[in-house]
DNA sequence: TACAAGTATAGACTATACTCTAATGTTGTA
DNA sequence: TACAACATTAGAGTATAGTCTATACTTGTA
């Protein structure tokens, strides 16, 4: 599919997936048989990283975090082991971040009830 | 205290402190008995605000998030049911990422499971 | 009193992650 | 064939959150 296809799959603006594929998120594939432009086509496999992009993005991760994730995804080039690590790496991240969000979800719990009771 | 105190109290550099200040987070106070200088003066209080700012960034708040949050906390012209519905939207918001936080976890448990198969 | 250390303000600079514009070429349909 | 819709690239612009520099004044200590 075409970039305006991956969009509207994706919800993600044309503008944006071009940013991601200078980025270095995504690769579309130039049909060598064509001539007449340098379109770029997209596959499942780009709509299934775009959507990881986002879930990723959503909860924190950076471009450069979300690219050493994708490389532990699809790159073939990376050891096991390598992978693992990267991925191990990124489970650590998300446990804090569990962390601090449930202790802050404790200290505004609190405060509301300071809230609360401050106005009777 | 003044600011360099301020600084080694809450680990923030001087200049990151003043860009808060810029921003509205927290603010000094200026002594009107002394005439020779203009220099800022932080109280506790300062102090634990610079602590929640700290905290509500490592999950993810935005400056503007983390402003409203303490309006919430210290505005005393704020009417209380205006300050839950602050804390109710941002306990809510903290729910949702950790939902998000706990997919992406299991996302990754299972493409650590499938790096290691695929390895055998 | 010299002078190092601290303080204030304005404004320039950086990094991240887009977002948009301009220029130019291609494709598909009335 | 005209022309709207879509594609590409380069590069400018925006928002967020700092980070740093320059300039100038103040304070504390040898």
């Amino acid at each position: 599919m075409l970039i305006n296809e991956l969009s509207k799959r994706t919800g993600i603006t044309a503008h944006t997936i071009r940013f991601y594929e200078k980025s270095g998120l995504i690769k579309g594939k130039r049909d060598a048989n064509v001539k007449s432009n340098n379109y770029f086509h997209y596959d499942e496999e780009v709509v299934e990283k775009l959507e990881l992009v986002r879930d990723a993005k959503s909860v924190g991760f950076t471009i450069s975090e979300i690219s050493q994730l994708m490389d532990a995804w699809y790159n073939n080039k990376m050891t096991v082991s390598a992978k693992l690590a990267v991925l191990d790496e990124k489970l650590l991240l998300i446990e804090n971040r569990i962390k601090q969000l449930k202790e802050m979800k404790k200290m505004i719990s609190q405060f509301k009830k300071n809230v609360s009771e401050d106005a009777c």
